[in-house]
DNA sequence: ATAATATCTGACCGATCGGTCAGTATCTGT
DNA sequence: ACAGATACTGACCGATCGGTCAGATATTAT
């Protein structure tokens, strides 16, 4: 139907796994079995169709954020906060992927650059103030982790698991892993 | 010194940070002070140069991988074979942040196939015969947020640790997350 | 029917890519 | 001193890159 969407969705896919250097417009204009110019009629340049692929995912991630940063952290709000943000995750897992993994080598990118403020900011408010080492360890690893996990899958073997099972099951595994934030350690 | 050997560690900091499509055989000779034809002298091809960047990692992986495979996987070597795995991560982890996030894309060379086959055969062997879903999951948030956050710190906070503290923290976090891995679910 | 607009193509541009090659220092063993 | 590696440079090559542009085709509005 629509090309340009056709085109964003295409982009994201191959922008996530080649990277976007290494990624032409020729290759993903002739996975829309469109020309390169076509692309570039649609989105004036590569970066603007880059801007185009993950902006809706930033949007989103940036208002998850502003309801965070205006709630205070209970226990029982981290609960409700982590199944928003594991659906995040689920259907933006293509765009985690890209700017966690390419974020510091498109710094230059405005919307990239966006994103990693997002991140920064996500990593203050999820843990503690006076964070210690190993509470931005796990900070860390939750997320990357769970980037990897979600984009790695097929190289895996659970691509055939159910959806509504692999959400639990990351919930339940990243809430294992941020339970000690927040907590003195040694407790 | 060794020119050689400074365009190796080059490499495989620009390699990893800008990725391998991303990273011009001129940078890298910039970067080291020469020219890019004494680049192709020392190393005949960009492939070759990224095989000797990651081929040491990749060695130093499959032996740790040879023992893991003919020792009995019980709780104490689990310990032992942590301690040991954290330390490589410590010491490779541009190369593991690599072939973690760049494997799929690089499928055609062969040192990073061979990465591939090892990051597969170490997932067999560390979740249990018929892993369920959780449990591979487990393995994959495990290994590629180890990956991300070691190639992360500094873009975090955490870059000042100590790296005995940053060692042990990670082990305990890791022994959390993968504690669920060989015992039925619901114990 | 026709004018206008949206969509798309192919030819082309300069820049950069990985890689080759001839030639030049520099160093080393005799 | 000199012959032979070793280390390196600059010029050059074809291919591909992102991007421009003139024009063809299709769609829509009047």
């Amino acid at each position: 139907m629509s090309s340009a969407n056709d085109l964003r969705e295409i982009a994201l896919i191959e922008f996530s796994t080649t990277g976007y250097a290494g990624t032409s417009i020729h290759k993903i204009a002739d996975a829309a079995g469109l020309s390169k110019s076509a692309v570039l009629y649609h989105f004036g340049s590569k970066e603007i169709l880059l801007d185009a692929a993950i902006r809706p995912a930033i949007d989103e991630l940036e208002s998850i954020l502003a309801e965070l940063e205006s709630t205070p952290f209970t226990t029982e709000f981290r609960g409700a906060f982590l199944d928003r943000f594991v659906d995040f995750l689920f259907v933006h897992r293509l765009e985690v992927n890209m700017f966690i993994n390419q974020g510091p080598s498109l710094v230059d990118v405005p919307v990239i650059d966006r994103a990693n403020d997002l991140v920064r900011r996500l990593a203050t408010h999820v843990t503690s103030t006076m964070a210690s080492v190993e509470e931005e360890m796990r900070f860390a690893i939750a997320l990357g982790g769970a980037a990897y996990m979600l984009c790695a899958e097929h190289s895996l073997g659970l691509e055939a698991a159910p959806i509504g099972e692999a959400k639990t099951a990351l919930i339940t595994i990243l809430t294992g892993l941020l339970a000690p934030i927040g907590v003195r350690q040694g407790d």
